[in-house]
DNA sequence: TTGACTCCCATAAAATCCCATGATAACCCA
DNA sequence: TGGGTTATCATGGGATTTTATGGGAGTCAA
């Protein structure tokens, strides 16, 4: 597989430990290595995930701006210097730094959602008010989506 | 790895070393030695730093510009006549010359923060507000960056 | 000799490795 | 189809390694 699908609630151990889930490592190790990139999401509570091309794609678009430039620093701290590579051991797991933790609210469980390109981390209650918000907006912006995928107005969004 | 990400705060010793966080000393060492170099940066009270390629980055970008124009020697000088190659020892650390301490700040703690092809260091709490100034900047030229990175125009940055 | 720098070793904390267990899912075969 | 076997996976916890940091001792130059 090569998109992140379907979500699942894994434990934070007392070490700080964490198994991301194995049907996204085999996306991760597809795209390159034995990781996961992890940064706050600019817009929610959560924190964002995905691997290598993820990556790449964040840094073409900063290298192409100007090395001197006050704006190119300030666009550039804002999104690598609070994004963390982390390899997982040979049992899939990471520890999670202090600052995501806190960012999105962990405590002992979190929610691993998957999203296509890249997947979320969510203090599990929390994702899932975000889900029921998530549906209504799906239904409202169907039209968005080109005409193979079907939203009926009385089925829900599956998940 | 191959780009310099996350931040950390290490201490400067009464002998005024610092270590070169771990993830860094890797990021160098694959880019041919072990050491850094480090300058002053142009737009803020902040140390840059880097490797080789981040040098020769500058060199290139140097070399394009008209080979006997003032402005070419005179960006030439400040920029290398600043530039210091520090090799670290083999606990990974290296002693900060004066002139970049009091350029940017410090006392007895730095802040590390990787930002792509190079990283800055920061007197810790000068860089908090910086990071901060640069999210609200990231949401203002979120245009500039791929579709994978959401940034919503009606969310703000929250914390 | 003095100060700046490097090399080397010690230590504590944190990260990682390695192995064990239980639960669930996948498989196999009569 | 049902029942038993085998993998796979998430999780706990001990053992080991890495890392940041402090400090002693040696080197070199002014």
């Amino acid at each position: 597989m090569n998109i992140f699908l379907s979500n699942t609630i894994n434990k934070i151990d007392a070490k700080g430990r964490v198994s991301i889930p194995s049907q996204f490592r085999s996306v991760l190790e597809n795209q390159g290595f034995a990781g996961v990139y992890l940064y706050p999401s600019f817009t929610s509570q959560s924190i964002d995930g995905g691997g290598e091309s993820l990556i790449n794609q964040i840094a073409q678009s900063i290298e192409k701006m100007q090395l001197f430039a006050e704006e190119t620093d300030a666009l550039a701290t804002a999104l690598f210097s609070e994004t963390y590579q982390l390899n997982y051991d040979q049992d899939g797991r990471v520890s999670l730094p202090e600052s995501l933790m806190i960012h999105a609210g962990l405590k002992d469980k979190v929610t691993f959602a998957g999203i296509g390109q890249k997947f979320q981390m969510w203090e599990p209650s929390a994702f899932e008010s975000f889900k029921n918000d998530s549906r209504v907006k799906a239904l409202q912006n169907r039209d968005l989506i080109g005409p193979s995928v079907n939203f009926s107005k009385n089925n829900k969004v599956e998940e």
